[in-house]
DNA sequence: CACAACTGAATTGCGCACAACTGAATGACG
DNA sequence: CGTCATTCAGTTGTGCGCAATTCAGTTGTG
């Protein structure tokens, strides 16, 4: 198997900024088109994420919403408030565990799943791509993903030589 | 060809969130396996990118940087205000247009070239994909992009239906 | 030439991402 | 039982990404 370090500098350079460019760009395109399709329902992208884990996996603690995520509270804790003004949310102190604090779907925030369902549709019309391709796609991703959750897990192959 | 829109509703909204996530998921773990690989050079993922286009390119203006990487001047004026602060470019007013800003790389600027070749190095070790992988990978995000991209030119088949 | 339209950078404001820290609540251990 | 480590949210600070605006400089048009 070639991998990048068996290259010679230039494409070693020019390839790393080719494929972490397009990664960049590519979430950042999806982000723009998602950004339009979400407008209607006053969502931005990673408050959709959070509404789709509510309405997929019910109410449940901030923990655990920032572990399907990959989020942290610094991140979580605003969004949730944000939420929780447009009253698509409640957040209650667990009384079995004051440390935790419940995400409850409030009936506005159930209600607007109804109207979520039309933004994937949405995106597949505008983008026109095939559902085998989107497979694909997320197979891979998450194979790098994996993979460099996995490396980062472990530093030292990153820091030191 | 099958498209996300002949899905039933269950799995539309299922697919999507996948597919949003794991894209959204990617670029932030590469990302983080960037922000350690480049905590020596002091520079963050976006800096690298824009220190990338200027070594391979050269001196050049903030608008074909932006153009380059897709950023407008709200993202790249602050951030190559740190760059030189950091001391690794110049910004001159052009002599011809000036309103045209030109950036160039400083000495240091250039030299840090040779330590960024560590970079790719050490992502392709903590990873061991095999270019071959990442060259595909890069083939269907650019694909993806550029489809996203024609989408969000034509808002109409975003918000409309 | 004068005035309108446009262009390139910069600034402001908002939201996300992450690191570092705070603080309260819980659990483990001597 | 009391102390100490851990856990969960929240806050603060920094930087990115984008929309909207500002402003100087340039270009096009009558």
């Amino acid at each position: 198997m070639t991998t990048l370090s068996e290259l010679p500098d230039e494409q070693l350079l020019r390839l790393d900024h080719q494929i972490c460019f397009s990664l960049h760009a590519a979430a950042r395109a999806f982000g723009g088109v998602y950004r339009v399709a979400l407008k209607d329902l006053d969502l931005t992208y990673p408050q959709y994420l959070a509404m789709l884990v509510l309405w997929e996996h019910g109410d449940q603690p901030v923990k655990r919403i920032g572990e399907r995520l990959r989020l942290d509270s610094g991140t979580l804790s605003p969004l949730l408030k944000r939420l929780e003004t447009a009253g698509l949310v409640r957040r209650e102190r667990s009384v079995e565990d004051e440390r935790s604090v419940t995400v409850r779907l409030t009936e506005a925030g159930a209600a607007l799943r109804e109207r979520a369902l039309e933004v994937p549709r949405r995106i597949s019309r505008a983008t026109g791509l095939a559902v085998s391709d989107l497979t694909e796609l997320r197979a891979m991703l998450e194979r790098v993903t994996s993979a460099l959750d996995a490396a980062a897990t472990d530093e030292a192959t990153l820091t030191g030589s």
